[in-house]
DNA sequence: GTTGTTGCAAATTGTTTGCACTGGT
DNA sequence: ACCAGTGCAAACAATTTGCAACAAC
């Protein structure tokens, strides 16, 4: 059913829900601790217009669907499974379509104003590229939630990978799997 | 992009490319070299024939779909697509209808004989469940090419994970993403 | 004979695309 | 004014599901 409350409506408030109590598989992020993310509405405004500078510098146009985008992912802080993103998007601009909002991802990650990484079981989540400073993620397959970790946890393995196979990992495109500590006691 | 190459019924299921040309996204894992499968079409009944008694010895029933899923995985050997399953079981045996593909390799995941894994970008993966012995894969983001890896490699994360997050690593669950050295280089 | 499984077809879900039009620059 | 970007609806692919018929035990 994938809860269909990603977030609640107008502004989130303070922390939605830390550490919340998942269903069977929600797969929607939590608010990880170090996810800067603007829940005070200047902020957010003030980044979007940043992307939109940048936007107009690379000859793209800022336009109401990709503000509505920007401003839900500013939002949410977190990682945002995509239909997630067109729910939440619905709630900022009601004008703007789906298909847009698909497009809209497409054109910003190219941007690379935002980045999206797959998670293992409910497809692929988007989030607001941190200048540089990303990190890795790790889903629980029993609940979903999702736990962000340093992004220095997989250098070793990135080392070996690229000695031993020529391979550049890509640490934070895809989360790792398992099963939290929650989900592993109950 | 999105490569329209879903096509579907062509594709032999025996061995596409090994190390050649990776189109869109193949996805399709190569043969490993402990991978061990049987291209031996008796290594391969018997295998079929061993997982029979297993499931009868769990209630459940071995049946023509069920047999032919065995079979496809078995002779593919690696890790195979959900859609390659579908099309290598068509060539096993015509008759047997899509969704009992699918349904049954739910079912024989939930008994184990068979184990998923996601790949990034393109969907979920079967593989025979080799007793115990585990491996890891990565995928290059770029050529979809998997690579196997040795169980062992996340060993230090998982035990980083387990110590700091009570969250238990499932390594071989998801493929790690990045780009291999032929795509870094081409 | 039971009852788990299947085949089929229709329903779902999630994402993409062609096209005419609108709005940003 | 120009054309990138949008809305819309329909195309699309992939997977699921209700149900009656069927076959494994």
């Amino acid at each position: 059913m994938t809860g269909p409350v990603p977030d609640g409506h107008r502004h989130p408030g303070e922390h939605p829900h830390p550490h919340r109590h998942p269903g069977p598989h929600p797969a929607t992020a939590a608010h990880p601790s170090g996810a800067a993310t603007s829940s005070d509405p200047d902020e957010v405004a003030a980044l979007v217009e940043q992307v939109g500078d940048r936007l107009r510098a690379h000859g793209e146009r800022m336009t109401a669907p990709r503000r509505a985008v920007l401003t839900a992912l500013a939002r949410s802080g977190g990682h945002v499974l995509a239909a997630e993103v067109v729910t939440a998007v619905a709630e900022v601009d009601p004008t703007v379509h789906r298909a847009s909002v698909y497009r809209t991802l497409e054109a910003l990650s190219e941007l690379g104003v935002v980045q999206h990484l797959h998670l293992g079981h409910g497809g692929t989540a988007y989030h607001l590229a941190r200048g540089g400073h990303t990190h890795l993620h790790a889903q629980c397959r029993v609940c979903g939630a999702v736990l962000d970790l340093p992004a220095e946890l997989l250098d070793d393995v990135a080392r070996v990978l690229a000695s031993r196979d020529g391979f550049a990992l890509d640490p934070g495109h895809v989360a790792l799997s398992g099963t939290c500590a929650r989900c592993a006691a109950g």
